[in-house]
DNA sequence: TTGACAACATACCCATCGGTACGTACCATA
DNA sequence: TATGGTACGTACCGATGGGTATGTTGTCAA
């Protein structure tokens, strides 16, 4: 274990790069558009490669996306494990979320309100290729499994009005959360999207009202700092 | 004002059937689609006219999808003043959303949940095309406007648990319904997305838990007759 | 009868799409 | 030094996209 440490360095610093570098970009752009929108040339010339770089790393553009996907779905689990831990209180767990989902919202400064960071790909249903769609419909199960966990958490702490079927509430908050970042795309109103994301969530699990907190005033409540 | 009666029965049976079928198709396909995947030669196809006919009633693609737009917002509008008229009370006025919103989801006896039939439109937010997404947004606001109003019914009668910012709680009902279709379009589950619209609209509008019906049973609960 | 115009149909244009063929620079090993 | 594989770059392909140019047909007023 001398030399190969070196030679790892090595091989981090020149295989992956190309590759690596087409990965972040086409994430990038596919989560501020769409699977179908986005071009295979487009995310070239933003990633600063050519067509025959990219071919020789992804056989074929589903394959990019796939690759992405997964990608997505492991920093995902794992930074929702995180947040999720039993570090924090149930309460503690739904800032985190409510600050994850909104933390990665203003790039360079300028607000803008991009693909959900939580699995945007329920955006790609509509694409033709079964494989895209299946591997969409996967994303969205992970998500709901992560929010149902929330939602088990919270009701095992006596936070929560009623005693809700988890499973059916962590759908709908995934459901709801998608709807909102849709909508919140289209309006780029980032102080509306983090009141209703605050709001929404309250309504949907039923968050008794002595433990719901005023969205006025706190857009991004850094409650705990997860990293 | 003899004649014209004729020349406009002469008008109506020729001159827009062409024109209306295309309406029609374009509509159907955006509808179950969106505005980037569907082509013209599609449309064309579909509606068994031409491209030469298509051209000579719309100016562009993006002039049809204007057009099937505020053919939209008129019917839905329409339909929306219906439902919501004093006829009804507040929990029939929701009772027929719901309904209205499941209704056409099966085609030809076979389950096909398509896009949302109030207002699809959230899901061409990706589109490049400036005017497409001030309409989108425009729509989603008219649809926004609709659930509000029905939030402040509910609200006067006294079927919510707390008053709540009737603009804001349309809005969240807006998002949660075009969330759990983009969801339903993927999981082609009509049971469930019949329960899931239920308990979520009792969430986010918080109605006093005496006046929730359970979903089970009554997939499509046909209260009201609307036409 | 004739001109004019609406209502199409046919053929075509060009840009872009995902994908391929092939050439080349670079490196490691024999 | 020769060889072979990796990691690209360049040029191109067929298919498809929205859009256009031009021809054809029917109708109706003059």
């Amino acid at each position: 274990m001398t030399t190969p440490a070196i030679e790892k360095d090595v091989k981090d610093s020149k295989q992956p790069d190309t590759k690596q570098k087409l990965l972040d970009t086409a994430s990038e752009l596919i989560w501020k558009n769409n699977y179908d929108t986005v071009g295979i040339a487009e995310i070239c010339k933003n990633a600063g490669v050519t067509k025959g770089a990219f071919y020789h790393h992804f056989t074929s553009k589903a394959d990019l996306f796939l690759t992405v996907c997964a990608s997505q779905c492991e920093d995902v689990t794992r930074k929702m494990d995180d947040m999720l831990s039993s570090r924090f209180t149930p309460l503690e767990q739904l800032e985190n979320v409510m600050a994850h989902l909104l933390e990665k919202q203003c790039c360079d400064g300028v607000v803008e309100i991009r693909g959900c960071p939580l699995f945007t790909a329920g955006s790609q249903g509509s694409c033709e290729d079964q494989g895209i769609r299946d591997t969409a419909r996967d994303m969205s199960t992970l998500s709901i499994n992560h929010y149902t966990r929330l939602v088990g958490n919270l009701a095992a702490g006596k936070y929560l009005n009623h005693i809700p079927d988890a499973e059916q509430t962590g759908r709908l908050i995934h459901q709801f959360i998608e709807g909102l970042w849709l909508h919140g795309r289209m309006h780029q109103d980032l102080e509306q999207l983090s009141i209703d994301l605050r709001e929404g969530l309250y309504r949907v699990l039923d968050v008794k009202q002595r433990y719901r907190v005023s969205s006025a005033g706190h857009d991004t409540p850094k409650l705990a700092s997860v990293r």
